[in-house]
RNA sequence: UAAGUAACCGAGACAAUCGCGGCGGCUUUGAAGCCGACGAGGAAAGUCCGGGCUCCAUAGGGCAGUGUGCCGGAUAACCUCCGGCGGGGGCGACCCCAGAGAAAGUGCUACAGAAAUUUAUACCGCCGAUACUCAUCGGCAAGGGUGAAAAGGCGCGGUAAGAGCGCACCGGCAAGCGAGUGAUCGCUUGGCCUGGGUAAACCUCACACGGAGCAAGACCGAAUAGGGAAGGGUUUGAGGCGGCCCGCUUACCUUCCGGGUAGCGUCGCUGGAGCCGAUGGGUGACCGUCGGCCUAGAUAAAUGAUUGUCGUCUGCUUUUUGGCAGAAACAGAACUCGGCUUAUCGGUUGCUUAUGUU
């Protein structure tokens, strides 16, 4: 890898100054979750990936992570999961509470490196005013 | 050096920060927190075979069905592996074989060809006789032609021309003898030839095979609601146990028991035909003995992200050391093990052939 000229890389600022955890209750875990989420909720896109966004003040904020099978094998769909994990963990602490999101990945996002998707969803979540009223 | 062939090895390394999973320890009523070591593959894949394990009856008899198919061995088992035998391919190293039976029977065998399987066959021809211009009758399987295949091959003799008609060699068949555990091989003798291919066509022979699968299965257990276990027993019918039959079993009776089902959770769940090393036996697959080790256990499914240094490869640049830029395949455990097959990056070694140099 080449040097980055810079300073940090964009992924690295925000998780040196405070250090977010992700522990697996916040994470989506049942069918029927999922679907109610995909149901109820409203959804926005760009070319890197799909952001669902249900606000839920009884159950609290969730999250979870999902690639189709169209995008390619087992390999290919793990990474992506855990890229978009990668980045709601560096992020979640700038988000509004008590909001459950889904995550889709989408074929564009294939080949791209953690900073490009971090900064897709970045983008989505300011469309979709989702960050804590600070910022 | 090039081409080929066989076998084997690795799957970048180290460090730092953040994060995830179960495990162990500590704190704690608990929730949780802290610390520690560990955490994807050679194919984890395809699910193509074979086991272990679980339930169905204890997995039983027969038919049907399926699979395997040279010999000997290895193994828990196999359509696997090892060593041979026999064929086939290659100059060679070496590789490939669905490799039982075609004189038990049935079927198929296109096209071409005169004729395609049981007294085989005469199209072009060759020979003899009659006639002598055409032709007719008889003999022939040597030559030509067709075909995947034309009743052994080839040579000499023989003959009107020919023919296993006779003989030598080769091939095949049968018998005998010898070697080998065996497949098979070698030698001798015989009648002279027995009559194409196809059994991933039906079939025959020998051997093997019960079914479903961890979503197996076991436990805890609300609402609701009547069941479960053990024993006994009859026939006509019915349900279940794998396709059918036999057989077994249930509904029936008696006794006993507190529990059964959906959902959720726990177990199954990783200590095993285990891995590593040494040593002994065996040509080898593999087996024995000794010592050491514990090495993923998730369930919308943990094993990731970022950075630095070094290493590999490629390109550019420089007189060189070097510098800069880029690249690194196939691919993700899901009860587990032995194989097969497929995908794919890099490297090492042996051997063979060809060329060159000494």
């Amino acid at each position: 890898m080449g040097h980055w000229r810079g300073g940090l890389f964009p992924c690295m600022t925000e998780v040196l100054a405070v250090g977010f955890t992700l522990p697996k209750k916040l994470i989506l875990r049942r069918h029927s979750e999922f679907q109610r989420v995909y149901r109820l909720g409203k959804s926005i896109a760009n070319r890197y990936l799909v952001l669902y966004i249900l606000p839920d003040k009884e159950n609290g904020g969730k999250v979870g992570f999902a690639a189709g099978k169209k995008l390619g094998g087992a390999v290919l769909r793990n990474r992506l999961k855990r890229l978009l994990r990668e980045s709601y963990r560096k992020n979640r602490h700038r988000l509004k509470p008590g909001v459950q999101l889904i995550l889709v990945a989408r074929a564009a996002a294939a080949k791209e490196k953690c900073a490009t998707v971090e900064a897709a969803f970045l983008e989505l979540a300011r469309r979709g005013g989702i960050f804590a009223a600070d910022k």
